[in-house]
DNA sequence: GATTAAACTTACCGATTGGTATATAACTAA
DNA sequence: TTAGTTATATACCAATCGGTAAGTTTAATC
């Protein structure tokens, strides 16, 4: 047992709330003031229990990673097809970007327009920057399993183009329908991947 | 003549100045401070030429259009073809994007990913939203002169992702040759556009 | 019950944000 | 020369930024 003041409020919940918040606003839009608000604590408990804001990111990060991010990666490996994986991957994407119940878009590309050059703290940037080549490297890996002719780094880069794009425009307010449709039309001329 | 003291600086070259700022940070993370020592000048003397950050931003991103956005266009419509036009569009696209000279990626795209929830003000994002759609509109009307057949929207909506997702890679450092790269590969399934 | 360890509340810190009041300098028109 | 007009430089404003020092509760251990 632990030994002093029980902490009065569920941690993880606390980190999903603020996850919506970073999600929303990216790295440095999200102020402090309104992740207490959104998880209801005081700035001294937010520090306690995870730091400081770079630390409470990276955490933030982490589970966005394991719940919204590798999920969509194991029906793409295992697809009979590497381009009906990659298609399911992109249909699942939209679908995610548009959800609803989240903040629009995604979390990691949301926060990557601001990574280059603004006081984003290198930790932050670093961890965003391989975030975001979670997703590409698996459609590599599937690619190259599947023995696909042709330059199939250019291919992957073009799938990271679409989906970047796709939650630029999810984010805009684009409607889930009409970014399923330009899945479709991105593989209008893919007979094969 | 006009009357007073004559202003000291030149008001077109400070004004690109400032573009090259809300270019690089956006509308959000360009502070006044970086605003007024990109263009030499101070705060008195910005607002007296432009009024507030906001107005600035706003004559920032009408140069923007007219400088960047507007020129490439007219190749687009006066193509021979629809598909000419555009993978030219999108080839001077790259070219922009990684121009070397100018912070990389694309000014608007830069910035539309801020304007959703955060503190941007209305009229701002609102430009933005509008700036945004000039190359898409564009494309629209070159698919409609070229009387294509199919879901000419939907074609619309792809090229429109695609430009976004090429700025998006582009600001993180993607390469000129991998992302032309790109464009000729999301042009291998289009014989005809 | 006394001690100890942790979480909580309140209030504060220096730095930076966008924006401005005041005063002075530089010019034209009369 | 003088009056009128505009631009400049200096210094300041309230609000917000991320972060923290100090003191008070709340619990487990001894």
């Amino acid at each position: 047992m632990p030994r002093g003041r029980p902490r009065s409020f569920d941690k993880a919940e606390a980190l999903e709330k603020a996850m919506h918040i970073f999600w929303r606003d990216g790295y440095g839009d999200a102020s402090l003031a309104d992740l207490c608000s959104a998880t209801g604590l005081t700035k001294p408990s937010l520090y306690a229990a995870y730091g400081n804001k770079e630390a409470l990111f990276l955490s933030a990060l982490d589970r966005y990673l394991d719940d919204c991010i590798r999920p969509a990666i194991e029906p793409l490996l295992s697809a009979d097809t590497a381009r009906d994986g990659i298609r399911t991957l992109l249909r699942d994407t939209v679908n995610a970007l548009c959800d609803g119940e989240t903040p629009l878009g995604c979390m990691i590309a949301n926060s990557v327009g601001y990574t280059s050059l603004t006081e984003t703290p290198p930790p932050v940037s670093a961890a965003i920057l391989a975030a975001s080549k979670e997703t590409p490297n698996a459609i590599r890996a599937r690619l190259i399993a599947a023995n696909v002719s042709g330059d199939i780094d250019a291919k992957v880069t073009y799938f990271e183009t679409l989906i970047a794009g796709l939650s630029t425009l999810a984010r805009q307010g684009m409607s889930r329908d009409t970014l399923l449709k330009v899945v479709d039309t991105a593989f209008i001329g893919w007979p094969e991947v």
